[in-house]
DNA sequence: TCGACACTATGCACAACTTGCATAACTAGT
DNA sequence: ACTAGTTATGCAAGTTGTGCATAGTGTCGA
C-alpha cells in the first residue's frame, strides 16, 4: 500500500472546501486531475472518503475518521522534517581559493563534500592569494584552499596537507613528440607565459627563473592570473608556462603538451586547506566536517 | 513536499539490511531503482539518511532520527487502514435474481450500489424464481430481486417497489414497420416463443394466453428461461415473445422489434427488492444500505 | 600497493503514470 | 423540464520511474 502525502493534503483541502473545483485550484492542479487524485486515495485506502451523491458533497464516516488521522500524520511529518533540517547545516560553508585552484581543485573538494553524511551547501570566493588569506583572517570565509604559505602556517590556523603538487614547465610538442622549447639548452631563448605579478604562483616561478636565470633567456610573452588560461596559450604554441600538474592530466596523456624541463625546473608546492583556529565545539558540524576533510584524497 | 510511504518502507528495509542490493530484492525492485528511490527520499527530505562512505553502509544521524519516526508513522498508517476497513462491509452483499433480471436489471443495481458512500462487494446468485425465493427464506442470500410474488409479500419480508414493468409482446417488423404477427386479428395463428415452464414469467404469459386463448391460436415454437434469449429469437423473426420493457430499449428505438399487441396484451408486473425481516440494528450497515435502496431509480 | 571481489551509481531506452483540455454526465434549484 | 454549477471521463502529450548493462567506488587480502 503506497500512499502519497500530497493526497492527504489534497483530502484535507477538499474536506475544508467541500468542492472539488475549488480544492483543485488551491492545490494548483486541474479539477480532473484533482478528482483522480482523490479517486487514487480512495482506491489505495480501499474505502470511500467522500459521498458524491449530494452537493455540497459530504465526507463519509470513513472520511471523517481519515481526516482526523491524516491531519495528525501530516503534522508529524512536518515536525519530522523540521527536526531533520536542524540536523543539517543551514549556513553554507564558505571557501576561498585562487583562480587557478578554483578551477583545478575546488570541484574535487565539492565532490568530496557531497559524499559526506551531511547535507551542506558550499560557496566559493575567488581572489588573489593574498586577498584569500585576508578573507580567512577576517572571518569572511570558513576555509581557504591554497598553496602552503608561511603567512598562514602559524598557530592561529589549522591546516590539512591535501597534496604535494608539482609546477610543471610545459609547452607544445614538435612532430617527434619533443618539446618545442627546451630549458636544458644553455643560453637558449625561450618565450615564457607568466602569471600576473600579484599572483602567488608568479612569485614561485619568478624566483625559480631568477635562481636559474643564467642558464636561459626568458622572453615574457604575456601574463594571466589563471593557470588554465596560460595552458590554453601553451596549447597554441605560444611558449612555456609553469602549470600545476593537476591541470595537465589530459594534455600530458594525449601528448598535446610535454614537459620542457627536468626536476630542477619543477618546483613542488604543498596544497593545503586552512581554517581559523576558533572555539570549536568537538561535536559541532564545523568540527565534524573538519575531521572528514582529513580524508580528502585528490 | 510530497513523500510516498513506499519510500519509508524502503528505508526501513535498508536500515535493517544495510545493503542496497538485498533491500532492493526484498522490496521487489531492481537495485538501481531502489538506489534512486532512496535518493528521491533524501532529496525530498533535503537531508541525507545513509552514509555511503563506508561499507557496510551506516545511517547518518538524520537517518537514525528519521528511522524511528518513520516506523511510527507507518504504524499509524497501518492502524488507520485497519480502522477504515472496519468501516467497510467485509462480507459481500449477496443478491439473488432470475436469469432475466440478472441481465436486464441487476447491472443498474450494482451501478447504484457503487455510488453509495460505502465500499461494498456484491455477489449474485442466479436461479429460477422459486429457487430464488427459497434462497432468501433460508438465508442463503441477503436480497432478492424479483417480480412481485404473493409468496414473498408477507410479514416476514421487507420489500421496496423498484419499478412497474410491462411485459411487451414483440416481434420482427415487416418492411412497412408493422409487426409480422398480429395479436389483434381473431383466429390468426401466431408462432409463440415461450419461457420454460418452471419460470415465473411463463406463469404470467401462460395465464394471459389462457384468458385470451379464444382470440388467437398460439403455436409454441420453443422455450427458454431467459428473456434475452427469447429476444434474440424474435430478432430472427421466429415469432412473438413477451419481453420485459427494460430489455427492449434499443430494439424498440431502432425499430428492429415492434409491439405486436395493445394494452390488454401487456401485463404489468411489479419489480421488487426483497429482504428478510430480521433483528436489524438501526445503525448497521445492512440497514443503512436498505435505506439507500429506497432511492434506487431505474 | 595492487588486484579481485562486492557493492552502489549512472546512461539509456522503454513503460507506466499523471496531467490538462475538451466534453460528457450528473445534481440542485427554478 | 431547463439552467447553472459541479464532477467524471476520453484522449493526447509530458513527466516520472524502471530495468538492463555497465561504469565507478570501497574493501580486503596477498
Amino acid at each position: 500500500m503506497n500512499i502519497e502525502t500530497k493526497w492527504l493534503k489534497d483530502f484535507m483541502v477538499l474536506a475544508q472546501t467541500r468542492n472539488f473545483s475549488k480544492a483543485a485550484e488551491i492545490r494548483h492542479v486541474s479539477q480532473p486531475a484533482f478528482s483522480r487524485r482523490i479517486k487514487a486515495l480512495e482506491s489505495k485506502l480501499n474505502c470511500k472518503v467522500v459521498n458524491r451523491l449530494y452537493q455540497p458533497l459530504q465526507l463519509t464516516l470513513s472520511g471523517e475518521i481519515f481526516l482526523k488521522r491524516a491531519e495528525k500524520i501530516l503534522a508529524e511529518l512536518d515536525l519530522l522534517s523540521e527536526e531533520l533540517q536542524q540536523q543539517t547545516l543551514r549556513t553554507p560553508l564558505i571557501f576561498s581559493a585562487t583562480h587557478t585552484l578554483s578551477i583545478g581543485v575546488f570541484p574535487s573538494i565539492v565532490e568530496h563534500i557531497n559524499k559526506l553524511p551531511f547535507t551542506v551547501d558550499t560557496q566559493l570566493k575567488i581572489a588573489a592569494a593574498d586577498d584569500c588569506a585576508n578573507l580567512l583572517k577576517h572571518n569572511h570565509c570558513d576555509y581557504l584552499l591554497a598553496f602552503s604559505d608561511p603567512l598562514l602556517d602559524d598557530f592561529h590556523h589549522d591546516s590539512i596537507l591535501l597534496a604535494k603538487v608539482k609546477l610543471l614547465p610545459v609547452c607544445q610538442a614538435n612532430e617527434q613528440g619533443d618539446p618545442v622549447y627546451q630549458l636544458s639548452q644553455p643560453k637558449s631563448s625561450v618565450p615564457y607565459l607568466a602569471y600576473q605579478e600579484n599572483i602567488y604562483l608568479d612569485r614561485v616561478v619568478s624566483k625559480l627563473i631568477k635562481d636559474k636565470g643564467q642558464q636561459v633567456n626568458f622572453n615574457k610573452m604575456l601574463m594571466s592570473p589563471m593557470a588554465d588560461s596560460l595552458k590554453m596559450m601553451t596549447l597554441k604554441g605560444l611558449g612555456i608556462a609553469w602549470i600545476p600538474e593537476f591541470s595537465l592530466a589530459t594534455e600530458l596523456a594525449s601528448q598535446k603538451l610535454v614537459i620542457a624541463g627536468d626536476e630542477q625546473w619543477q618546483p613542488e608546492l604543498s596544497l593545503r586547506l586552512y581554517r581559523a583556529k576558533k572555539m570549536h565545539n568537538k561535536h559541532s558540524f564545523q568540527d565534524k566536517i573538519w575531521q572528514h576533510f582529513h580524508k580528502i584524497n585528490l
